[in-house]
DNA sequence: TTTGATAATTAGGCTAGCCTAATGCCCTGT
DNA sequence: ACAGGGCATTAGGCTAGCCTAATTATCAAA
C-alpha cells in the first residue's frame, strides 16, 4: 500500500563519521586504507580501528579484507562525501561570511560538521552561491554526492621552467596556512618555477607580480598545481 | 615562576552541558531542581539523573542536597549561561542571516551549541550587532555571563481590559510557534485583553491593528507579557 | 504516630569507543 | 624454505551514560 520510505539511513555517530572520512581520504588514490594509516590519521590506537572496522563492515559502510585494509561501499562513500561537503561548505561560509582566516576554519568546521543539519548546509551553500571550491582550493562535493576529480601535481614535482597555477593547498595546519598566505601562496596564484636545489631542496618560484619565493620541500609537497593553459575554471 | 594559567575550565561533555542548562532553567524561579524534573526535561530515567548529579557535584558544578534537589554553583551557572548564550545567539543568527523560521531554529541551535567555539559565537553576535533578545524574545546572556531578569506575566494571568506588549514566547515547539506567527502573536506586538472565558477558557485579545484572536489556555500560558507603559526598550 | 504514596537513590547491567598486552598473519630477505 | 619484523587482530579492561529493578527516604494524611 504505502510507498517504501526509502532506506532508513541509520544516523551515524561522530566517531563513525570521522572514520568514514579518513577511509575516503586514504583510498582516494585507489586501493585500500590500512589499519595503521587510519589509526595515525585519527590519532587512535590500531586496535580501536580494527574494532571499528568490524562494526562498520557489519553495517555495510565499508568492505573489510582482513590484514589488507578497507574500502568504502557505495553507501559509505555517500556518507563520507556528505561529511566532506559539510566540512568544505562550512569552511567556505566561515571565511566568506564571518571573516575567518583560512588557517582557522578547519578546526571549527571539524566540530561543526557533525552537528549541522542538511538544511543548514544547503542554506549556507545557497548564501554563498553554491561554491565549487573551499578556501584551500579543494573541490566541494555536490549535494548529490559528486566530487570533481582533477589531477594535480605538487609544486615539488613541477619541473624547473614550468609555469603553473596554484590550485589547492593540501594542508589544514593553521601555522603553515598563515605562513603560506603571508607568502602570497594561495589558490589561484600563478607561479613560475625558477630553480630547485638538489637533494630535495627548496623550489624557487616567481609569483605573478614578479616576486620570488623559496619554498622548502615539505611545503612544496602541499602545493597542488595545474600547468598553465590546461584550462582553469 | 610562571603565572598560574587561570582555572583549567575542564571542557564539558555534551551531556553535562545539557544537564547544566536544565538545572538552570528549573531553578530560575529560585529553589532546587528535582531529580524527576530534570529527568523529564532531558527525557532520561531518574537514576540517570542521580548518577549525573553525583558526578557534577564532585566536579563542583552543582550543589546536591540528597533527596531535595540541586542548584548550580557559581561555576555551574557560568557554564549554563554560556550555553544559553550560545543557543540564543545561534537562534538569532539562523533567523537573521540564514532565513530560518523562528519555529525551526531551536533544534538546530540545540545541536550546534555543543560544537561552536567561543570565537564563532562572538563573530555571529558581532555580525548581528550584539542582539539582546533571541527570536522568541528571550534575553541573551552577555559574553560576561550576565542575563537580564524581567518579571513577565503570562497572557493567561493578564486581566481583562489590560493592554500589554507580548515580550516573549516561552516555547520551542515548531508547530506551536508556526501557529502563533500565523496569528500575528510574536514578540513586540501590542495586545488588549478583551475577554476571557471562564474555567480556564480562552483569552480573547485584540492586536495592534484591531484584529481579534482567541487564545486557548495552553497557548496563553506561553505568552509572556509586560503591561503597556512599564517602559520597553 | 504510623502508614503509604511518591520520589530519590543504589545495585547491577548494557553499549560505544577507547586503551594496553598478547597473539597471529604475511611477506621479505637470506 | 623459513626466520623475523612489522602490521593486524584478539583478549581483556576502562569510562561515560544510559537503562530497569530493588531499595530507601520523605512527607502528608489518617
Amino acid at each position: 500500500m504505502n510507498a517504501v520510505p526509502k532506506a532508513p539511513e541509520p544516523q551515524l555517530t561522530r566517531s563513525v563519521e570521522d572514520y568514514l572520512k579518513s577511509v575516503f581520504h586514504l583510498t582516494n588514490q585507489g586501493g585500500f586504507a590500512t589499519t595503521s594509516d587510519i589509526a595515525a590519521m585519527l590519532e587512535v590506537a590500531p586496535p580501536s580501528v580494527s574494532g571499528m572496522m568490524k562494526r562498520l563492515s557489519e553495517t555495510g559502510l565499508i568492505e573489510h579484507v582482513p590484514y589488507r585494509g578497507v574500502q568504502l561501499t557505495p553507501q559509505g562513500r555517500r556518507a563520507a562525501l556528505q561529511m566532506i561537503r559539510r566540512h568544505r561548505i562550512l569552511e567556505s561560509y566561515l571565511t566568506s561570511k564571518l571573516n575567518y582566516d583560512w588557517g582557522d576554519v578547519h578546526d571549527e568546521a571539524e566540530r561543526l560538521e557533525h552537528a549541522v543539519s542538511e538544511k543548514l548546509i544547503e542554506r549556507m551553500a545557497d548564501a554563498l552561491g553554491e561554491p565549487r571550491y573551499d578556501p584551500h582550493g579543494a573541490p566541494i562535493p555536490t549535494a548529490a554526492g559528486e566530487i570533481e576529480e582533477t589531477e594535480l601535481a605538487t609544486l615539488a614535482d613541477t619541473e624547473v621552467g614550468a609555469s603553473v597555477i596554484l590550485r589547492e593547498v593540501g594542508d589544514e595546519h593553521p601555522d603553515r596556512l598563515h605562513y603560506l598566505a603571508e607568502q602570497g601562496l594561495t589558490p589561484g596564484v600563478r607561479l613560475t618555477v625558477v630553480d630547485r636545489q638538489p637533494f630535495n631542496g627548496p623550489t624557487i618560484v616567481r609569483l605573478n607580480e614578479g616576486m620570488t619565493r623559496v619554498v622548502g620541500q615539505e611545503l612544496a609537497l602541499l602545493l597542488l598545481c595545474r600547468p598553465v593553459g590546461s584550462d582553469g575554471e
